[in-house]
DNA sequence: AGTATTTGACCTAT
DNA sequence: ATAGGTCAAATACT
């Protein structure tokens, strides 16, 4: 894998490279046929914006295989350096250069989700994770407020994920979900529903379970990088949607190589949430931290947080993340991965 | 009663 | 000053 990365990264600089030639060779013709000030500033702009993307590419390269210890691939279905290797790469860069005590920007990413009216559901709400709405706000030149949510075992778990729901101005079908770091919580039991149990194997045949699977196929994932710096490097990955071409209605998608690759067990990491895919940034063993800091001046857990918490002793005790300091990304799949896919489980 | 959501106030970064 | 994000009391829901 690391040969198809570097293989990868030279493509992309190559073709970094010969676009920032021709740039200035624009630039030259430009200067010498019609010399403007705002043509040479746009050019400016190009090559610089050029430069930057090589700057951070060649970065984010080496850093890579410095990083090569790190547990889990980074690289796509087609050996393109996952964003968000690329995100943390660039964000834990930016810290060593600046010393500002700024808290660590949370790893972020783009989901799309389009709701039809044949599925029956109001909203992109069931992503696998339960979650707590925390507020809904009005954005500036959006149509639709903006609605906050938490991981519910945040306190219980000391589960910092959140996600923040818009619903698209242009396609009020669409809801763009902003998720801002990874579920650290043990949720596990619903993500990812165990094969075998003969009670689950009845509640997936529910058509409503059915249609959840499917109305998560529609899930387009695309990948930001918004945690780096947004004015300056408007770096942005995207990945068609793989899920979505999975979906009944759609046959677009050449299936045959994901029933391929999941046949050889090489199933594309892009099927692997990126969240599980990111170091926790906050480790179990620091449960409670934030309630003896907080607890002090105000009362900051509700009675049934409480609860939450207390329960949890119970809860926890099996908990596969409990203790552990490192990442359990391999065996931990994304909820969304398509298990009802044929022939994955036979 | 316990839990989740709503919503105006508050906080923070720009 | 303003916009976006979060808090928390009030309210709704189960």
């Amino acid at each position: 894998m690391e040969r198809a990365s570097n293989w990868e990264y030279q493509m992309l600089i190559n073709e970094l490279t010969q676009g920032m030639e021709q740039a200035k060779q624009l630039r030259f013709y430009l200067c010498t046929t019609s010399p403007s000030e705002t043509q040479d500033l746009l050019l400016q702009r190009i090559l610089s914006s050029y430069e930057k993307a090589l700057l951070i590419l060649k970065w984010s390269g080496s850093a890579g295989q410095v990083q090569s210890a790190a547990p889990e691939s980074s690289i796509t279905i087609d050996g393109s350096p996952r964003s968000e290797d690329f995100n943390k790469n660039f964000k834990e860069h930016q810290e060593q250069r600046d010393t500002s005590k700024k808290r660590k920007m949370l790893p972020t990413w783009i989901e799309q989700a389009r709701v039809t009216s044949e599925n029956g559901l109001e909203g992109p709400t069931d992503d696998g994770y339960s979650w707590r709405k925390y507020g809904q706000k009005d954005i500036l030149g959006a149509n639709y407020p903006r609605s906050y949510y938490r991981c519910t075992y945040r306190h219980v778990q000391n589960c910092w994920a959140t996600k923040q729901v818009q619903r698209s101005d242009d396609d009020p079908t669409v809801f763009e979900i902003t998720y801002k770091g990874k579920h650290t919580c043990n949720q596990s039991n619903n993500a990812v529903p165990p094969p075998a149990s003969p009670e689950k194997q009845e509640l997936d045949h529910k058509p409503q379970q059915q249609n959840q699977m499917l109305f998560d196929l529609r899930a387009k994932l695309r990948v930001d990088t918004k945690g780096l710096d947004n004015k300056e490097m408007p770096v942005h990955f995207s990945f068609p949607s793989t899920f979505a071409n999975v979906d009944s209605e759609n046959h677009n998608f050449p299936i045959s190589k994901l029933a391929d690759d999941v046949h050889l067990g090489t199933y594309s990491p892009l099927l692997v949430s990126p969240a599980l895919s990111e170091s926790n940034y906050f480790s179990a063993s620091s449960t409670y931290e934030m309630k003896s800091f907080r607890g002090a001046h105000n009362l900051q857990y509700s009675e049934s947080d409480i609860a939450e918490i207390i329960s949890a002793h119970a809860s926890t005790t099996n908990s596969p993340i409990g203790g552990m300091e490192f990442p359990i990304d391999p065996v931990e799949l994304d909820p969304n991965f398509p298990f009802n896919i044929q022939g994955f489980f036979t």
